[in-house]
DNA sequence: GTAGGAGTTGACGCCAATGTCAACTTCAAG
DNA sequence: CTTGAAGTTGACATTGGCGTCAACTCCTAC
């Protein structure tokens, strides 16, 4: 398929997709005019790269990291121990993150519960 | 406490802290010579604050939040119900996030768990 | 072949929280 | 008083993923 097909089909703009392929996170053929040809499997690479930037990891470390992840590719390459020890550090930021975000989730559901309540009794 | 020492006591830098009261999210009195000057339950405000920045919500919503949250400043401001809505979507947007970093957590996790498999075994 | 939608590269802009520097003032200790 | 750390305001810079525009090329249907 070609990008505008792949930015459909993952809700991800055209202009996201070069990114990726400029940062080196997402590969393409090229027909002979040199417009890019994507693969099946390509849809899922970018869905699991929105995922990656969602939890705060930067282009360059998804770059390093992808190729260590087991996909339609291929095998997985065997990631560099010093990669594994930054996963590990950032494996904890995230679990961090989803401590914070359950707190402010709490946070934002009592002043909704409060108000439906408020508006309930008044 | 003047802002030298909430910083260090709240792990945030004093530019923030400065940012955060220009954004009318922190409050200070100030001493005759000007000087920002904070009470005890400004640790936890700005704890408060960061939590939400961390759950992506913008400077202006948390603006708006914070007032009708319960602290140690007094009872909580009644939301508008326009608030309440955008809260709802607000939430549902920070659970999705949960969801996402949970699938990277374990995306991470198992590149991990193979490496250190691998170098067990080779 | 031709029209027009889709693709290409390159450049510039944006946002929003923070870093950083400058020039100046205040505060606390000796 | 003096001195130096800490505070003040204001302005500018940064970051990084992505929007957007421009100028040009490719592909497909007629």
């Amino acid at each position: 398929m070609r990008i505008g097909e792949l930015a459909r089909r993952s809700g991800v703009s055209t202009r996201s997709l070069r990114y990726y392929e400029q940062q080196g996170l997402l590969s393409s053929e090229r027909t002979p005019g040199g417009q890019r040809e994507y693969g099946e499997t390509a849809r899922d690479r970018v869905v699991r790269i929105q995922e990656l930037y969602a939890a705060g990891l930067c282009s360059a470390k998804i770059a390093t990291l992808l190729p260590c992840m087991r996909d339609a590719d291929g095998g997985p390459a065997e990631p560099d121990s010093s990669l594994v020890a930054d996963l590990m550090v950032e494996r904890d930021r995230i679990d961090r993150m989803i401590g914070d975000l359950q707190r402010s989730r709490e946070l934002l559901d009592g002043v909704i519960k409060a108000a439906s309540a408020e508006g309930a009794a008044v």
